[in-house]
This record gives C-alpha cells, sequence and structure tokens, in this order.
DNA sequence: CCTTCATTGTGTCCTTTTTACAATTTAGTT
DNA sequence: AACTAAATTGTAAAAAGGACACAATGAAGG
C-alpha cells in the first residue's frame, strides 16, 4: 500500500501534460449498466488508495467530441466498440470534487502534486449511461491496484464524490426514458426468452409485472421475432427464445413503446 | 457600427479577468420559453455587430453552481426571479464555438483579442430550458449594441453557431417530458381559461386535439379548480377562468400527467 | 417408466380508458 | 330581438388494460 513503487506513465503524464492535452476542469462519468441473473448492474472500479468504489471516467481531450471522449472510456474498460450511450445530465456543484484524492494516488508514488496543477481545480463532469450485454464485456483492468467489479444497483454503498448521485440520477433516467430506449436489446444477448424480458423491466421498474399482459403488449409492438428454438436447461418447461426485430425495433422507439409501464 | 466607442466596462472586464473570474471554456446557454398570441416564442438577442440571433448564455463563475449561472442570466435578461428551469443537454462538438464572433465585438471598440486570450478558446455548453408567464416578462436591455425579441419557434432562421441545434434539443425535450413539467403553470397566466390551455398543448405537440376529450382529461387529473368568473371580452360565449392547484399539480407531475398526448 | 411439479404458453371475460361525435348554452354583434 | 360563433355538457362505440384459468412441457424423483 505504501510502497512507493516507481510512478506509472499514465499518471505522470496527466501530472505533466494534462493541461496541455486535456479540456481544463472537465470530465465524463460512466454508468455502465449491464443485466445478469436478474439483477441490474453497474461497473464499478476500487482504487487500492481510496477504497471507495467509483465510475469510470476520464478526461476529454482538447479538440475530441464529448462524447468520443465516453466511447474511449468505453473501449478502455469493457473492450466493446458500438455501444449504446447516452448523456444525461451535468453534475456541477462547486464542491464536488475532491482533490484529495488525487492526492492520495500520486502520494503512494511518494509524489506531491503542486497546488496550481491541472488535476488541482473543480471538475465539472458529463454524466453517461450505457447499456451492454454482461456476456460480452471482458473486464479490463488498466492499471494496477484498481479493481473492477459488477455491483447489483440494489447494493450500491459508499460511493466516491457524488457518484451516487450520479448513477441516482441515471437510474432516474431509465426509468422515466424506458419507453425510448432499447434497453431489450442492449442489456439482453441476442436470442433471449420472455420471462427474462420481463424480469429486466421489473427490475428496472422495481414492481412486479403480469406474464400474461406483459407478452401480449411486448408481441403487440410487433418488434420480436420467435424462434423456433427454446432455451432447455431450465428445470421445468423450456420458453421460446426470440430476436429483436432490428428495423421495427428502431422504428417503435422513435414514438416510444407506448404503455403503462 | 464602425464608431471605435470607448470599451463597455463588461467588456473589459470580460477579457481582463475572465480567466480568473470564470470556469475555463464553460458556458451556459438559456432556451427561455413564452406563450403569447397562441405562439409558442423564445427569447433570442441579436448583436449589432453579428446580426445573427443568439440564445441568452453567459459564463459560470469559479464556485458558482452551474444552475446558479443560468439562474443569473434569467435575472439579468428577464427580471424574474423564481423561474423554473432546467437543464437538458450538453453541447461540446470540438469546432461549436466560433472566436471571431468575440473578435468582431471587441473590433467594434478598436480591440484585438489576443489569440492566447482566455475567450479564444473551445467552449462547451450546458443547454438550459426555462418557461416564464409572457406578462410578466419584462426585456432588459443590458448593453448598447444588443436587441431583444420574442421570436415565434415556427418562425426561427438564422442563428448563430449551433444555437439552433440547442433550441431544437430543448423543444425535443419539451415535448417528451411533456407529462414531466408544469409547463401549464409556468407558460401561462396565473388565471386561464381551458381553450388557451388546450392551444399550448397543441402548439408543443403540433397537433389537434379534441376539445371536450382535452378538458375531460385535464379535469380528471384532479389539479385544476374552476373560478366563478369568466374571461369576457371575448366575440362570443365567455370561458370560464381556471387556476391550478398548485399543491396536487406538483404531486400529479411527479409521478407524471399520465395520458397519450 | 411413470408421476409430480414448477414454469411457460394461450384464451377469455370484465373493467377502464380512449375516441368519436351531437346538442345546448351564452356573450357579443347587428 | 335575432343571429353567430365559441364554450360547455353528454353519450355511445371501440380499444386497451387487468384479472384469471387451464393446457402444455421438460426435468426430477421414485
Amino acid at each position: 500500500m505504501s510502497t512507493k513503487n516507481a510512478l506509472p506513465p499514465s499518471l505522470k503524464h496527466l501530472l505533466e501534460k494534462g493541461d496541455v492535452l486535456y479540456q481544463a476542469g472537465l470530465s465524463v462519468d460512466c454508468v455502465i449498466f449491464s443485466f445478469h441473473e436478474q439483477q441490474l448492474k453497474i461497473l464499478l472500479l476500487k482504487m487500492d488508495v481510496v477504497q471507495k468504489w467509483a465510475l469510470p471516467g476520464g478526461f476529454i481531450k482538447i479538440s475530441e467530441p464529448i462524447e468520443e471522449a465516453a466511447y474511449r472510456v468505453l473501449r478502455e474498460r469493457t473492450g466493446l466498440k458500438d455501444i449504446f450511450l447516452q448523456q444525461f445530465y451535468v453534475f456541477g456543484a462547486p464542491d464536488r470534487s475532491d482533490p484529495s484524492i488525487h492526492q492520495k494516488r500520486y502520494l503512494n508514488f511518494g509524489i506531491k502534486i503542486p497546488k496550481d496543477n491541472w488535476l488541482i481545480q473543480r471538475f465539472i463532469t458529463v454524466g453517461f449511461f450505457a447499456l451492454v450485454d454482461y456476456n460480452e464485456v471482458l473486464l479490463q483492468p488498466i492499471q494496477e491496484g484498481v479493481q473492477f467489479e459488477w455491483i447489483d444497483v440494489e447494493a450500491l454503498n459508499d460511493l466516491m464524490m457524488d457518484h451516487a448521485l450520479i448513477v441516482q440520477k441515471a437510474l432516474e433516467t431509465l426509468r422515466t426514458q424506458l419507453a425510448y430506449l432499447p434497453i431489450g436489446k442492449n442489456l439482453l444477448p441476442k436470442k433471449f426468452t420472455m420471462p427474462e424480458l420481463q424480469k429486466l423491466y421489473e427490475t428496472i421498474l422495481n414492481e412486479k409485472l403480469d406474464r400474461r399482459n406483459f407478452q401480449r403488449k411486448l408481441l403487440s409492438f410487433g418488434i420480436l421475432n420467435r424462434l423456433n428454438e427454446t432455451k432447455k436447461g431450465g428445470a421445468h418447461k423450456a420458453a421460446y427464445l426470440y430476436t429483436f426485430n432490428e428495423k421495427k425495433y428502431q422504428k417503435a422507439l422513435k414514438d416510444g413503446l407506448y404503455g403503462s409501464w
């Protein structure tokens, strides 16, 4: 923990060139959602030196579109491309950023950040949320002393700075925009069963739905293809597998999947 | 136009102290909506030196919450306090800001902005929209060479930089969030008639609604008080006046004014 | 191999909501 | 005093939503 190793290049880089490479005082943070074992999860990281969970985030390069910066973070963390990503809110309370976190991190390598350094300032962050398929993600630890984990949204605690607020706002957005978001398409594997889809909706909405009415409604949207396969291996009657009809799904989302969720 | 007057203090201030007083590369822009003569309008300004319509905007002070900065802009422009205000999107394309606008403005006073000045950089802006009562707004021109005007959203053209995009996104948000926004309460005078309220919804949704069904739905929410007055002066049968039941309205908005708009 | 059991798939009735449409009332105008 | 245009009120048909029962299937266990 307090062994004074050599400063990793990436951190050295940030300290010395941050001010010319990145937009001042701006960052992005990503709430990366996935769905696994009937639980909605988000990807969090924990640095040894801080011991609090944090959202994966990063800085915005000079001349880089903000969204591109968020994509970059996602690629680095999940190894995925072509991810569904959406900006949802800006967090800018003057006291939201905590320079002491950077201090601790560098102190771990025996370095004290000068007071006038680029890192020691107010940071405003743009919140993005992403919807990814749990099975396709291969977590990629970038640096020593950082662990990544999928955490149930129900079981979050002890988040860094205002990250709990950011997650909460992301969830809220997920719920209110539900009819306009491709949650099924992006959070589930390509082939999935109706009960799986229902569980996803139930989890996000935090309420039980009627099996039969749910199925009727979803089918009435005309966005699903039923395959001639069933999902065996479960303990009981096998459920049919479905895929999304990509074209119709995209079209339907524009007007919203209307219904009384 | 090209008379070289003395540089106004506010502009001098910005040029010389901007870098220490304000967050670098960040601004707010406000889409201020009102409703008048059956038209949805937004407040725009035009600088003599640029001759394009622009959204009222401003910079964010060091240590100032972003939302507070937006409020400040609104107070300066409309003279109103306690305005409904909501952040809706961040605009951050690398080429969105146009330094030549600042250049022109200062050149008008015979001053050339140095290339390394705070104003000459990439600016990212946080978009807010506000809902105000047309009748309570007293436009306050702050500087010479700037005119303010309410412009119909239908009749917008020739906006500065990416401001057309910002307005479009604001309108989109207004439409999709309609069930969760206090549009009636904030865009209409305290007392209003049912036809007025309907016109407001029709304008925002850009479609005709059935008089009888609209009235039934709105009344079913239980958020309106019918007064024993009518709005005389119209050419025909006088319409009843209504007010909002503040408490019930706020409560109903939380769950959304559900309906098939 | 047959029975049991938990879960999925399908159909129907009833209630509520939405839609479509007609007739009456009233303030202002002539 | 009669006319006109706009406001208020009501009702019947259609669509959507909610509750519910039963048949079908695959795995597990005797």
